[in-house]
DNA sequence: ACTATACTTGAACAATCTCTCAAATGAATA
DNA sequence: TATTCATTTGAGAGATTGTTCAAGTATAGT
């Protein structure tokens, strides 16, 4: 009698399978991407940005949000390394971080298109 | 005094911007699409099946998840109309539904590899 | 008909998330 | 120095999420 009963339909191709995937550092950071772009109103601020840099309260203007709801949500933004600040006296203007990011929403934005 | 103070730092780039969003729909397309992959053990199966077709128990081996769980999570990506079904006998295949997904995940793999 | 297998479903709980509100910070101006 | 403005922060409330467990289908084999 086997201590380790694990039921597996089709072990040839779950070994494949298994040396495909990413290492779960790599899937860890790619969730995290996805999870930046996967508010509404977080992917509103990327689109925002998408277009040209902008500060807080005009952000905020554009979604229709209260500067502090903008705020929590870009500290999330920067802490993952999506948008970057640039400080102008007392307006601080965020944008996108890099070209990823773009593409990507570029790519999403055909997708729905279509 | 104005009933309505709306305060707009820069109402130019503001309006700009504006005019290049996205309506409402598009961006709670986009938005799905992204939290469908934002759950690491959601994208765990997209990268499964981004290897080749499986049944939901070797998911679930690969995943190192019960089938339940896993069950659950198919169910919203199949109404997000990002997987399909195909039943053979009791066994029921899950594959990644079109290409644009596919082109994601390999775009952001991409970019988390670099 | 009965049983076994592959999968789905609903309820429930814990964990996480997003927003609001009030207070705090840091930089420019009076 | 005091005030104002743009932004940040912390605590807390309400909503959403992911998993587990137990019970439910649906199909195939005996």
């Amino acid at each position: 009698m086997d201590i380790c009963t694990v039921k597996c339909i089709n072990e040839e191709k779950v070994k494949e399978t298994a040396l495909m995937m990413p290492d779960p550092d790599q899937i860890a950071k790619m969730a995290n991407i996805y999870k930046a772009m996967s508010d509404p109103s977080r992917l509103k601020i990327l689109l925002v940005l998408l277009s040209q840099e902008h500060c807080v309260c005009d952000i905020a203007v554009l979604c229709g949000q209260s500067d502090s709801a903008i705020s929590h949500q870009l500290r999330l933004l920067r802490t993952s390394n999506i948008v970057k600040t640039r400080r102008d006296g007392k307006i601080i203007y965020y944008s996108l971080r890099d070209d990823h990011v773009e593409t990507l929403l570029n790519m999403t934005l055909a997708h729905v298109n279509e």
